[in-house]
DNA sequence: CTGTATCCTTCCAGATACTG
DNA sequence: CAGTATCTGGAAGGATACAG
Protein backbone atom coordinates (compact mmCIF):
# COMPACT_ATOMS: atom_id res chain seq x y z
CA UNK A 1 0.00 0.00 0.00
CA UNK A 2 1.44 3.70 -0.75
CA UNK A 3 0.70 6.03 1.92
CA UNK A 4 -0.43 9.54 0.57
CA UNK A 5 1.64 12.12 1.86
CA UNK A 6 0.30 15.43 2.59
CA UNK A 7 -3.13 14.62 3.44
CA UNK A 8 -5.33 17.96 3.68
CA UNK A 9 -5.33 19.03 6.66
CA UNK A 10 -9.67 18.97 6.96
CA UNK A 11 -10.42 15.57 7.44
CA UNK A 12 -13.72 15.83 5.60
CA UNK A 13 -10.98 16.98 2.56
CA UNK A 14 -9.34 13.98 3.12
CA UNK A 15 -11.91 12.11 3.34
CA UNK A 16 -13.51 13.85 -0.59
CA UNK A 17 -9.88 12.72 -1.52
CA UNK A 18 -10.31 9.24 -1.04
CA UNK A 19 -14.19 8.92 -0.99
CA UNK A 20 -15.11 11.98 -3.21
CA UNK A 21 -16.48 9.63 -6.31
CA UNK A 22 -20.11 8.50 -6.90
CA UNK A 23 -18.81 4.98 -8.21
CA UNK A 24 -16.45 4.52 -5.01
CA UNK A 25 -19.05 5.07 -2.49
CA UNK A 26 -21.33 2.54 -4.43
CA UNK A 27 -18.39 0.05 -4.56
CA UNK A 28 -18.36 0.44 -0.74
CA UNK A 29 -22.14 -0.29 -0.56
CA UNK A 30 -21.57 -3.37 -2.49
CA UNK A 31 -18.72 -4.63 -0.48
CA UNK A 32 -20.07 -3.96 3.06
CA UNK A 33 -22.35 -7.06 2.29
CA UNK A 34 -19.34 -9.14 1.48
CA UNK A 35 -16.61 -10.38 -0.58
CA UNK A 36 -17.66 -9.76 -4.60
CA UNK A 37 -16.08 -10.93 -7.98
CA UNK A 38 -15.21 -8.69 -9.92
CA UNK A 39 -17.82 -9.41 -12.34
CA UNK A 40 -20.29 -9.35 -9.39
CA UNK A 41 -19.23 -5.72 -8.41
CA UNK A 42 -19.69 -4.75 -12.58
CA UNK A 43 -23.21 -6.72 -12.92
CA UNK A 44 -24.17 -5.05 -9.46
CA UNK A 45 -22.78 -1.09 -10.25
CA UNK A 46 -25.09 -0.58 -13.10
CA UNK A 47 -23.39 1.10 -16.21
CA UNK A 48 -20.16 1.52 -15.09
CA UNK A 49 -17.81 0.13 -17.66
CA UNK A 50 -14.74 -2.22 -17.43
CA UNK A 51 -12.49 0.10 -17.04
CA UNK A 52 -13.50 2.86 -14.78
CA UNK A 53 -14.38 0.09 -12.43
CA UNK A 54 -11.08 -1.34 -12.53
CA UNK A 55 -9.43 1.89 -12.31
CA UNK A 56 -11.53 2.72 -8.87
CA UNK A 57 -10.67 -1.11 -7.47
CA UNK A 58 -6.78 -0.10 -8.05
CA UNK A 59 -7.06 3.04 -6.48
CA UNK A 60 -8.85 1.95 -3.67
CA UNK A 61 -6.52 -1.35 -3.27
CA UNK A 62 -3.48 1.43 -3.31
CA UNK A 63 -5.09 3.25 -0.32
CA UNK A 64 -5.47 0.74 1.62
CA UNK A 65 -9.16 0.41 1.99
CA UNK A 66 -9.88 -3.10 -0.26
CA UNK A 67 -8.08 -5.59 -1.21
CA UNK A 68 -7.36 -7.66 -4.39
CA UNK A 69 -7.21 -11.81 -4.34
CA UNK A 70 -6.29 -13.45 -7.56
CA UNK A 71 -7.24 -17.20 -7.85
CA UNK A 72 -4.11 -18.45 -10.49
CA UNK A 73 -6.86 -20.37 -12.10
CA UNK A 74 -8.37 -20.69 -15.45
CA UNK A 75 -10.50 -19.28 -16.12
CA UNK A 76 -9.35 -16.11 -13.71
CA UNK A 77 -11.24 -15.40 -10.67
CA UNK A 78 -10.24 -12.50 -8.56
CA UNK A 79 -12.11 -11.49 -4.99
CA UNK A 80 -12.65 -8.21 -3.34
CA UNK A 81 -12.68 -7.42 0.07
CA UNK A 82 -12.89 -4.54 2.04
CA UNK A 83 -10.07 -3.65 4.52
CA UNK A 84 -10.75 -3.22 8.37
CA UNK A 85 -10.21 0.67 7.29
CA UNK A 86 -12.26 0.15 4.56
CA UNK A 87 -15.06 -1.65 6.50
CA UNK A 88 -15.11 1.84 9.13
CA UNK A 89 -16.65 3.45 5.73
CA UNK A 90 -19.74 2.02 7.22
CA UNK A 91 -20.62 5.06 9.41
CA UNK A 92 -20.24 7.19 6.20
CA UNK A 93 -22.51 4.83 4.05
CA UNK A 94 -24.62 4.40 7.05
CA UNK A 95 -25.17 8.24 7.18
CA UNK A 96 -25.69 9.05 3.82
CA UNK A 97 -28.82 6.09 3.58
CA UNK A 98 -30.22 8.01 6.70
CA UNK A 99 -30.02 11.09 5.14
CA UNK A 100 -30.94 10.12 1.79
CA UNK A 101 -33.60 7.87 3.49
CA UNK A 102 -34.64 11.42 5.44
CA UNK A 103 -35.21 13.53 2.04
CA UNK A 104 -36.51 11.28 0.24
CA UNK A 105 -39.28 10.83 2.38
CA UNK A 106 -40.02 14.65 2.86
CA UNK A 107 -39.31 15.89 -0.59
CA UNK A 108 -40.23 12.94 -2.93
CA UNK A 109 -43.86 11.99 -3.82
CA UNK A 110 -42.50 8.79 -5.69
CA UNK A 111 -39.45 6.90 -6.43
CA UNK A 112 -38.12 5.87 -9.41
CA UNK A 113 -38.71 2.19 -10.22
CA UNK A 114 -35.77 0.17 -11.27
CA UNK B 1 -38.05 24.68 -4.28
CA UNK B 2 -38.25 22.41 -6.95
CA UNK B 3 -39.28 18.71 -6.22
CA UNK B 4 -36.96 16.72 -7.92
CA UNK B 5 -39.16 13.13 -9.63
CA UNK B 6 -37.66 10.02 -9.80
CA UNK B 7 -35.09 10.07 -7.06
CA UNK B 8 -33.04 6.28 -7.25
CA UNK B 9 -34.45 3.69 -4.97
CA UNK B 10 -31.02 3.16 -2.96
CA UNK B 11 -31.16 5.96 -0.57
CA UNK B 12 -27.33 6.14 -0.89
CA UNK B 13 -27.47 7.18 -4.28
CA UNK B 14 -30.32 9.95 -3.65
CA UNK B 15 -27.71 11.44 -1.05
CA UNK B 16 -24.89 11.00 -4.05
CA UNK B 17 -26.97 12.38 -6.57
CA UNK B 18 -27.96 15.38 -4.41
CA UNK B 19 -24.31 15.77 -2.57
CA UNK B 20 -21.98 14.05 -4.73
CA UNK B 21 -19.48 16.57 -5.03
CA UNK B 22 -16.70 17.73 -3.38
CA UNK B 23 -17.52 21.48 -3.65
CA UNK B 24 -20.96 21.03 -2.17
CA UNK B 25 -19.59 19.24 1.08
CA UNK B 26 -17.69 21.87 1.60
CA UNK B 27 -20.33 24.41 1.38
CA UNK B 28 -22.07 22.29 3.75
CA UNK B 29 -19.27 22.00 5.91
CA UNK B 30 -18.93 26.11 6.37
CA UNK B 31 -22.55 26.77 6.49
CA UNK B 32 -23.00 24.09 9.05
CA UNK B 33 -20.91 26.62 11.57
CA UNK B 34 -23.47 29.38 10.72
CA UNK B 35 -24.86 31.75 7.69
CA UNK B 36 -22.57 32.72 5.36
CA UNK B 37 -22.07 35.92 2.60
CA UNK B 38 -21.26 34.74 -0.60
CA UNK B 39 -17.88 36.52 -0.81
CA UNK B 40 -17.07 34.28 2.59
CA UNK B 41 -17.96 31.41 0.87
CA UNK B 42 -15.91 31.77 -2.15
CA UNK B 43 -12.83 32.67 0.66
CA UNK B 44 -13.10 29.77 2.22
CA UNK B 45 -13.58 27.63 -0.58
CA UNK B 46 -10.02 27.78 -1.17
CA UNK B 47 -9.70 28.01 -5.47
CA UNK B 48 -13.61 27.48 -6.32
CA UNK B 49 -14.34 29.90 -9.29
CA UNK B 50 -17.19 32.47 -8.85
CA UNK B 51 -19.30 30.78 -11.94
CA UNK B 52 -18.97 27.09 -10.34
CA UNK B 53 -20.03 28.40 -6.64
CA UNK B 54 -22.82 30.37 -7.69
CA UNK B 55 -24.12 27.36 -9.51
CA UNK B 56 -23.40 24.67 -6.95
CA UNK B 57 -25.39 27.33 -4.55
CA UNK B 58 -28.52 27.48 -7.14
CA UNK B 59 -28.87 23.74 -7.31
CA UNK B 60 -28.63 23.18 -3.74
CA UNK B 61 -30.93 26.20 -3.32
CA UNK B 62 -33.12 24.41 -5.49
CA UNK B 63 -33.03 20.73 -3.89
CA UNK B 64 -34.23 22.47 -0.56
CA UNK B 65 -30.67 22.35 1.32
CA UNK B 66 -30.03 25.87 1.59
CA UNK B 67 -32.18 29.04 1.89
CA UNK B 68 -30.72 32.19 0.06
CA UNK B 69 -31.84 36.10 1.16
CA UNK B 70 -30.71 39.24 -0.82
CA UNK B 71 -30.36 42.53 0.82
CA UNK B 72 -31.54 45.29 -1.31
CA UNK B 73 -28.86 47.43 -0.75
CA UNK B 74 -25.39 48.57 -2.72
CA UNK B 75 -23.35 46.74 -2.75
CA UNK B 76 -25.31 43.82 -2.49
CA UNK B 77 -25.31 41.35 0.30
CA UNK B 78 -26.25 37.99 -0.16
CA UNK B 79 -26.76 35.54 2.97
CA UNK B 80 -26.77 31.56 2.54
CA UNK B 81 -27.86 29.61 5.63
CA UNK B 82 -28.93 26.01 5.39
CA UNK B 83 -32.48 24.66 5.59
CA UNK B 84 -33.52 22.23 7.91
CA UNK B 85 -32.91 19.27 5.57
CA UNK B 86 -29.61 20.70 5.18
CA UNK B 87 -29.05 20.78 8.77
CA UNK B 88 -29.55 17.65 8.98
CA UNK B 89 -26.41 16.97 6.36
CA UNK B 90 -24.56 17.41 9.90
CA UNK B 91 -24.44 13.46 10.66
CA UNK B 92 -23.33 12.92 6.93
CA UNK B 93 -20.51 15.74 7.62
CA UNK B 94 -19.47 14.12 11.00
CA UNK B 95 -18.75 10.48 9.29
CA UNK B 96 -16.57 12.12 7.00
CA UNK B 97 -14.71 13.86 9.38
CA UNK B 98 -14.29 11.15 11.89
CA UNK B 99 -13.44 8.70 9.36
CA UNK B 100 -11.10 10.86 7.87
CA UNK B 101 -9.24 11.27 11.18
CA UNK B 102 -9.44 7.39 11.93
CA UNK B 103 -7.96 7.19 8.28
CA UNK B 104 -4.97 10.37 8.47
CA UNK B 105 -3.85 8.99 12.63
CA UNK B 106 -3.90 5.23 10.76
CA UNK B 107 -1.68 5.75 7.92
CA UNK B 108 -0.36 9.09 7.65
CA UNK B 109 2.90 9.81 8.89
CA UNK B 110 1.99 13.83 8.27
CA UNK B 111 -0.45 16.53 7.05
CA UNK B 112 0.06 18.98 5.01
CA UNK B 113 0.58 22.14 6.53
CA UNK B 114 -1.70 25.31 5.03
C1' DC C 1 -20.27 42.83 -3.56
C1' DT C 2 -22.49 39.46 -6.09
C1' DG C 3 -23.34 38.07 -9.65
C1' DT C 4 -23.75 36.84 -15.70
C1' DA C 5 -21.79 35.72 -19.98
C1' DT C 6 -18.18 33.55 -22.76
C1' DC C 7 -14.52 31.01 -23.93
C1' DC C 8 -11.33 27.44 -23.18
C1' DT C 9 -9.20 23.43 -21.32
C1' DT C 10 -8.92 19.34 -19.01
C1' DC C 11 -10.27 15.23 -17.43
C1' DC C 12 -13.04 11.32 -16.79
C1' DA C 13 -16.28 8.27 -18.24
C1' DG C 14 -18.02 5.34 -21.94
C1' DA C 15 -17.50 2.39 -26.04
C1' DT C 16 -14.96 -0.89 -28.35
C1' DA C 17 -11.64 -4.28 -29.42
C1' DC C 18 -8.25 -7.44 -27.97
C1' DT C 19 -5.64 -10.87 -24.53
C1' DG C 20 -3.93 -14.32 -20.90
C1' DC D 1 -13.42 -14.14 -16.27
C1' DA D 2 -10.89 -10.29 -15.59
C1' DG D 3 -8.54 -7.53 -17.30
C1' DT D 4 -5.47 -3.89 -20.79
C1' DA D 5 -5.18 -0.54 -24.68
C1' DT D 6 -7.13 3.21 -27.43
C1' DC D 7 -10.12 6.51 -28.98
C1' DT D 8 -13.65 9.83 -28.34
C1' DG D 9 -17.27 12.95 -26.53
C1' DG D 10 -19.13 15.73 -23.29
C1' DA D 11 -19.58 17.82 -18.98
C1' DA D 12 -17.35 20.30 -15.25
C1' DG D 13 -14.46 23.50 -13.88
C1' DG D 14 -11.21 27.65 -14.46
C1' DA D 15 -10.11 32.33 -16.41
C1' DT D 16 -11.61 36.51 -17.83
C1' DA D 17 -14.48 40.40 -18.78
C1' DC D 18 -18.40 42.91 -17.83
C1' DA D 19 -22.87 44.52 -15.18
C1' DG D 20 -26.33 46.13 -11.54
Amino acid sequence: MQVIENLPPCPVETTLLLMGDKWKVLIVRDLLTGTKRFGELKKSLNGISQKVLTSHLRTMEKNGLITRKVYPQVPPKVEYTLTEVGESLKQVHDAMLDWGSIYKSKYSTKTSRV
